[in-house]
RNA sequence: GGUCCCGUAGCUCAGUUGGAUAGAGCAACUGCCUUCUAAGCAGUAGGUCUUUGGUUCGAAUCCAAACGGGAUCACCA
């Protein structure tokens, strides 16, 4: 598709000129598909040229379609609607077009170029499970990295976990007090569901002893800083701090556990790392840089010690970097991370997957960075997404609400079993198959409902009703790859080339409208990467996946007229197949050979 | 209250560098499996793009205000 706008964009300059436009005064031509509606491929809106060449817009449209159905070789005819000019392309242009698409291998990635992208996702705490706002966060950030790997660049995936601070202990201090020494192995819990069922503990734990005090004659917020779970809670912390053996042993054995089952849940996930950082190591950090702050100017102390930054001139306010103790802040600990990455990478752009509920957060980060002329400092990015709702609203775990990101794989593989087994297609498969058929469907829909959505906007789930199977679903497009499967398989035995090498006289309206989507691949690759939005790229394989199936539905790929266009379709479905790999690739969904 | 984000079919979402009569899927209703996989295809119905004003040849898209929803504004992380 590149090549024939970009050609006729030059052919269109052309004909401006020589209807007597100064050169420099042509503003960008932009053409755009012909909607369904008119007759055409292309088409070019003439209004903009209205003033420069002080004629109708229809005249134009006239004017210009003359000059390029006389003088290039791939507009064959055109009309002119109101102020649209609207281009039928020759349909060897087209199929043009996708041989050399094909000749590229655009379908295994695009050209290198030459730049390191780190990718910061998942983050998780290590008090409690992974749930389906997890899962979000993962899947973007799992496909960004894909995505922006399949663009060309060098992608680091990074995981920051926070293991340590006043959540932990919570955790660990239910675990002593009500525990017995219980272990994933002996409880035949996952480990981080283990650890968050003490979480909750906790919770039950304090409410008690607040409605004691209470009783008692304590006042809510005095009760809650004297419950002795809380008091216990923030003496583990400082006991961690200090290095307490004892509590050290407990974290880690406790930490374990949850690395256990959050590397059991990423693997489901298909989600993996190439570094990972700890927060008990970082959170040191970042303390040298206040103090060069200070020096610099950036940052100003107060009496009490406390070390702040005035960003009104960027529109925000005073905060807090440093506190009056000379603890760390979040943001402390932030800056102190954003250089580690730099120095561990060199990295040109640094993407942080992170909730929308941080964006001043991270406004502010960036904005301190800026000031302390940080050289990576223009490369930062916030990724923030919407949360995922449910019907009721925000998922609240004190409810009891929370969507557990496991329990829903499960259920998800169990719907895509079941509705293979209904659909009764896979009576020759064995049970390895089979297994991987269903995680393979099941996964796959989650991951398609989840990306499918702009990762900007809140999005709803309905955990009533389990993830749809038909429709604009993951499902319906590995369905199409599965058909195309079949067809390739059959092409194999009859020994019909699969890449294309034959050209038909001419297209019908679903093969042209399949092959024109087809060209727009790599402009999609480029859009959803500049946007970091892999929804731009399930969009597209929707779509195609659509165009697809309605060429399939419409046209005979074996019974057609002649062996040529038998191999031309042929080559079509493959090809379509090729692309739909790339963007599952891109996106993490696997599709299936057969189902 | 300040700041930021969002508001498109009954529901879930596309479409937003300004272009023609705003698109899909689900749900509802009609057709299509003796033929390459019907998890599909084709069709019907469903819209004052929250409202009002502005910018212009042209606005779902840009600007302003109002209304509605959400987030954030900690010496929390």
């Amino acid at each position: 598709m590149q090549n024939v706008e970009q050609s006729l964009q030059k052919q269109i300059v052309d004909a401006l000129q020589s209807l007597g436009v100064p050169s420099d005064s042509i503003p960008a031509i932009s053409l755009q598909p012909t909607r369904p509606e008119f007759e055409g491929d292309l088409t070019l809106v003439c209004f903009p040229f209205t003033k420069l060449l002080g004629k109708g817009p229809e005249q134009i449209g006239q004017m210009i379609g003359e000059y390029l159905s006389t003088h290039g070789r791939e507009v064959t005819g055109f009309n002119v609607v109101k102020g649209f000019l609207n281009l039928n392309i020759a349909d060897r242009v087209w199929v043009a077009s996708l041989w050399n698409f094909t000749q590229n291998k655009w379908v295994n990635g695009l050209p290198d170029k030459g730049q390191k992208v780190l990718v910061e996702f998942s983050s998780p705490n290590t008090n409690k499970p992974l749930h389906l706002g997890h899962l979000r966060n993962n899947f973007l950030g799992a496909s960004l990295s894909d995505l922006l790997a399949f663009a060309g660049f060098k992608v680091v995936k990074a995981n920051l976990v926070n293991d340590r601070g006043i959540h932990i202990c919570k955790s660990m201090v239910a675990y002593l007090e009500t525990g017995n020494g219980e272990t994933p192995a002996s409880s035949g819990m996952k480990g981080d569901h283990l650890v968050g069922k003490y979480y909750v503990k906790y919770d039950q734990l304090f409410k008690g002893q607040v409605a004691e005090l209470v009783a008692a004659g304590k006042t809510e917020d005095e009760a809650k800083i004297l419950a002795p779970v809380f008091v216990a809670a923030k003496q583990m912390l400082v006991d961690w701090e200090a290095g307490k053996p004892e509590i050290i042993e407990l974290w880690k054995t406790m930490n374990g556990w949850v690395y256990e089952g959050f590397n059991a849940s990423y693997q489901r996930m298909g989600v993996s790392f190439d570094k990972y950082y700890y927060e008990s190591n970082t959170y040191i950090l970042g303390k040298d840089i206040v103090d060069e702050g200070v020096a610099k100017g950036v940052f100003y102390r107060k009496e009490d010690g406390s070390v702040w930054i005035d960003l009104t001139e960027e529109g925000l306010d005073h905060k807090l970097v440093l506190r009056s103790d000379g603890t760390s802040v979040y943001i402390t600990q932030d800056m102190g991370t954003a250089d580690l990455k730099y120095d561990d990478f060199k990295m040109d752009r640094s993407v942080y997957v992170v909730g929308n509920e941080q964006d001043y957060h991270f406004e502010v980060l960036f904005h301190i960075l800026k000031r302390l002329n940080r050289p990576y400092a223009h490369g930062l990015f916030h990724l923030s997404y919407g949360m995922v709702d449910l019907p009721s609203g925000k998922m609240k775990s004190r409810e009891g609400t929370v969507v557990d990101a496991d329990e829903l794989m499960e259920e998800m593989v169990e719907t895509a079993k079941e509705r293979t087994q209904e659909l009764g297609k896979t009576v020759d498969f064995n049970a390895e198959e089979l297994s991987r058929l269903y995680e393979v469907l099941g996964i796959g829909a989650i991951k398609y409902f989840l990306l499918k959505v702009d990762p900007k906007k809140r999005m709803q789930f309905n955990p009533a009703e389990s993830i749809e199977l038909n429709g604009n679903t993951a499902t319906a497009i590995q369905y199409t790859h599965a058909r195309i499967s079949a067809i390739c398989r059959k092409a194999d035995q009859l020994e019909i080339g699969l890449t294309m090498h034959h050209m038909p006289p001419d297209l019908q309206k679903s093969e042209r409208d399949l092959m024109k989507h087809m060209l727009r691949f790599v402009e999609c690759v480029e859009e959803a990467a500049s946007a970091y939005s892999p929804a731009v790229v399930a969009n597209y394989m929707y779509e195609t996946s659509r165009l697809y199936n309605s060429f399939f539905a419409h046209e005979t790929i074996f019974q057609a007229e002649t062996p040529e266009r038998v191999q031309f379709r042929v080559a079509l479905s493959n090809h379509t197949g090729e692309i739909l790999r790339a963007c599952g690739k891109i996106l993490g969904i696997v599709m299936p050979e057969r189902m």
